[in-house]
RNA sequence: CGGGGCGUAGCGCAGCCCGGUUAGCGCGCUGCGUUCGGGACGCAGAGGUCGUGGGUUCAAAUCCCACCGCCCCGACCA
């Protein structure tokens, strides 16, 4: 029998060093590569595949809402970036500048979108006249660069793919109407694809977004205990129109300025998966974004081309044609050992084994790659039987992190406790807090934790604020993070 | 941007202190053959601006300076 260190040899344990078993993951399973610049990476197919998935599943999701796409540019000039005081102030230490243009000196420098509320608030002032414009309800699918200090390949890079959406409507209520929503989109949309719990809520003032009213975030449970925000959905209010003017005439023959929402996920979402489901053996995919959902892998015995492979290849177009992404790797200059290794740490979700022995009894062996399970089953039974598989594996992958979540949630009231518990476990604590931004930094400080979220409740707290010890008006997540 | 570590073949490393033939090893890669139900083996091969630029020296992977990049720990952020 083979020992389980065996398969594990080529990336490093993920409880030995948490950081050098996620690079490791990245560029074993060919997902990026460093680029020659700093802080930048490039996506190779089999990371953007994965990246596919997630826009796929997140465009359904946007367009069903009522949301069309559109595309904005990438430069910003110097004067419209800075019309948001709080704005500029926060994007300012991470914009990267364009001076030249050839040869030729410009007058103004152009901004490199750092993300697109000034370009887009620009546009939407010349596009908005009436009420009868609204909602406008637009997003975008884009490259951002911020000079990040930083970096980290998917998780945080100088330049990075998202989506942003940029929403104009009548009335403050329908802004934090359409906000709301789509944080509930963000937060069904981390837990169905990615197979990701997350915690949903409000960000506080020091955390919240560069020239928003307020900031709602999703945030997920790392593999190593460190918070990861996923997703952000801000209230713009009227900050951004009255910067840019963008006016109109409403029901009551009035000019209004108009409530404006922005929203955004990004290539983050693939670092996410990674470091929530990845384990020593290397990626665990959740089947609704895998590149491919199952590997067919050939034992390689004798005269198998005639007698193994023809039954294996029509398992395969059984599987394509109930819609499922199939891969057959007939390659020979492997093992089916090696294979077996190889597209484990790759994670793909489920392996079927065809040997001769198998092909005589009309079955294949099935592994799922979040258990290790094997079983076997009857060749006629998998077009069927896979989709239910790879159901099961994505709703184990999610019970897996919910599992864990929850044993990384804890409340907590009592600041020493709350010292110890970051220190040596991490994960979420949900706290009492007083509101102020004194304590908040403070916390900060001591501990190197954050408030991730304000959860939206209507009940009243009880107690005093864990660091101050004033009476506290709410309860708070913190963790340190990502 | 501060503190620490690292940069030698695609990957992982030795050599560097104490300068001195053609710069090594493991894995991977190429060819041929035997293999193949959990990372096979034999034989033959290919592959290097020793991160980059300067300097010291008869001589630099090795010593000195600067720069660049990566990783870790902090200050800032999807």
């Amino acid at each position: 029998m083979i020992k389980e260190d065996r398969r594990v040899k080529q990336i490093t344990p993920k409880s030995e060093d948490f950081s050098k078993w996620y690079v490791e993951i990245i560029r074993k399973t060919e997902m990026a590569d460093y680029a020659p610049v700093k802080g930048m990476m490039v996506i190779r197919p089999y990371g953007y595949s994965i990246w596919e998935h997630i826009q796929s599943g997140l465009d359904r999701r946007i367009k069903e809402t009522g949301h069309s796409n559109a595309y904005f540019p990438l430069f910003i000039p110097e004067s419209s970036l800075q019309k948001e005081a709080e704005h500029v102030e926060g994007f300012t230490p991470e914009v990267a500048w364009v001076t030249q243009g050839g040869t030729e000196e410009l007058e103004e420098r152009l901004a490199v979108r750092p993300t697109s509320e000034a370009i887009i608030g620009s546009m939407y002032s010349k596009w908005i006249k009436s009420y009868r414009d609204l909602p406008l309800l637009i997003n975008q699918w884009a490259n951002i660069v911020r000079w990040e200090k930083v970096t980290r390949p998917f998780i945080r890079t100088t330049e990075f793919l998202w989506q942003e959406g940029h929403t104009v409507h009548e009335t403050a209520e329908e802004a934090q109407e359409e906000t709301m929503k789509i944080l509930a989109l963000y937060k069904e949309f981390a837990e169905t694809e990615l197979a990701i719990p997350v915690l949903s809520g409000i960000k506080s003032d020091r955390e919240k977004f560069a020239g928003a009213e307020a900031t709602y975030a999703i945030e997920g449970l790392m593999g190593d205990g460190k918070a990861l925000q996923m997703g952000t959905s801000h209230n713009l209010g009227q900050h951004f129109s009255k910067v840019f003017q963008i006016r109109f005439e409403d029901r009551e023959q009035t000019l209004q300025y108009a409530w404006q929402t922005s929203w955004g996920m990004s290539t983050r979402l693939v670092g996410a998966v990674v470091m929530s489901h990845g384990d020593d053996s290397g990626l665990r995919l959740p089947p609704r974004i895998a590149p491919i959902q199952v590997v067919i892998v050939p034992i390689s015995i004798g005269d198998w081309k005639e007698t193994i492979l023809p039954t294996a290849g029509k398992l395969a177009a059984g599987l394509k044609k109930s819609g499922v992404r199939v891969y057959l790797d007939q390659r020979e200059e492997y093992t089916p050992g090696w294979k077996f290794a190889d597209w484990e740490m790759r994670g793909v979700p489920l392996r079927l084994e065809i040997g001769p022995r198998d092909v005589k009894s009309g079955q294949a062996v099935a592994v799922r790659r979040d258990t290790g399970a094997k079983e076997s089953l009857s060749l006629d039974s998998l077009p069927q039987a896979v989709p239910e598989l790879l159901q099961s594996i994505q709703d184990n992958l999610f019970n897996q992190a919910l599992d864990f979540r929850r044993a990384n949630t804890r409340s907590v009231c009592d600041y020493e406790e709350f010292k110890k518990v970051i220190e040596t476990k991490r994960g979420f604590l949900l706290v009492p807090w007083c509101g102020d931004r004194a304590c908040e930094d403070k916390i900060k400080e001591e501990t190197m934790a954050t408030i991730r979220v304000i959860p939206l409740t209507e009940e009243k707290t009880e107690g005093v604020c864990i660091r101050c010890e004033k009476k506290a008006g709410q309860q708070a997540y913190f963790a340190r993070s990502y």
